[in-house]
DNA sequence: CGAGATCTTGATCTGACTCAAGAGTCGTGG
DNA sequence: CCACGACTCTTGAGTCAGATCAAGATCTCG
């Protein structure tokens, strides 16, 4: 999608899933290109960021580069909630993404808004270790392979609109295990893949006696 | 500690990071035995739990019997609150623990007690991410050591209130592993066990540079 | 002091990583 | 519309960190 797609689109986006937050600034939608960074780690926080279209990676690094992607976000989700006053992760968009940007009037409580939304990701994040800790690549692919289908509506044909090294970098694997156990899934029959980024799952149960 | 002692000690606790909890019922403090479940998962949610003394696991399974602990709470911390109305995960008391049970009262809004908390452990758990996902055998088990350490005080020594097997998984690691490791430390001078469960920090600078 | 649990150490094995080519895909410009 | 070039993805061969299997040693507590 070029900038000048993405602009029309957003002139006529609606909120996917409208959040009420009362006395807050809601501003127009912001456009991001792939792999532009929304913030930084050490950054002021204070924002919060709903999806509108497209998709984003929050991330932390080692001092030599080791990356851990603690969580992908996908259209109608919000993220940029923070403890304290500072970013501690990287948020960049994956693709070409629209972003609403919400400022909290000064002195706004919307703690009753973001606990569900803190809570959700906490448990997220909890069984995201059981898979990191515990799980082997087989296992943690085909997680990841239900998860994204459930988060796209739960339809047999899904996107992954994330590069092989970014399911790598989430999934605690390197960039070559992954594909091979996309390969294996493929040649079980279990996948298909329409393009190198388009998953149809022909059997979906497959992938549920696998990752348990 | 013995239940006596513990019943003893409860009498005089004191609540060591007051929680203000306006219209919620503080009830006096419950006792717990080493590897006594707290709640289980699937469970009724809604008490909160602060830690008067003792250690709590968080823990989930999988259908083998794989165990990954998502997060130890020491003394003073809060632990039980959930997305939904059912816990997502295990809690154990991992020794004689003293536990104050705080139910909301119906009706009551805790969000903005609540949320701080929540935000803590999501950050807690993805950095815990990168642990498991991206970091060495050496590099867990040396971030392991200094938290444990920061979260008692700073103090250069320290109990280790859970087995080997618990910090095994904890660190997505075997109890074979975690041993070496630690045998590995104390050949190294950077630590000293004055029992099993108590740790020195010779040099806890060693242990930054490991974890980076 | 003794028995069971917990922890340590050794030997071997293996799943995932590393290093190294190739193959395929996609966007770009002629 | 096609051809080029760069990037992403796949596949293969060899290696290694941590798992597994198997004893021992040590600790704890009655």
């Amino acid at each position: 999608m070029s900038i000048h797609q993405m602009a029309a689109f957003a002139d006529t986006a609606t909120q996917l899933h409208p959040l009420v937050f009362p006395s807050a600034q809601v501003q127009p939608i912001s456009l991001y290109g792939g792999d532009s960074e929304i913030y930084g780690q050490g950054e002021q926080a204070g924002a919060l960021y709903q999806i509108e279209f497209g998709a984003v990676r929050l991330y932390r690094l080692l001092a030599d580069g080791r990356r851990q992607i603690s969580a992908f976000h996908l259209a109608g989700e919000v993220f940029g909630f923070e403890s304290g006053d500072t970013h501690h992760f990287f948020a960049e968009a994956i693709c070409a993404t629209g972003l609403r940007v919400i400022r909290p009037a000064h002195g706004a409580d919307l703690s009753r808004q973001l606990l569900p939304l803190a809570l959700k990701g906490l448990v997220r994040a909890q069984e995201h270790l059981l898979v990191l800790g515990r799980q082997s690549a087989l296992e943690r692919v085909a997680a990841f392979m239900l998860d994204m289908a459930e988060r796209q509506g739960g339809l047999e044909t899904f996107d992954l609109p994330m590069s092989r090294t970014d399911i790598g970098d989430y999934l605690g694997l390197t960039i070559e295990t992954v594909s091979r156990i996309i390969s294996q899934l493929r040649a079980r029959g279990i996948i298909r893949l329409k393009t190198l980024r388009t998953v149809e799952l022909l059997k979906p149960n497959a992938l549920r006696d696998i990752s348990e």
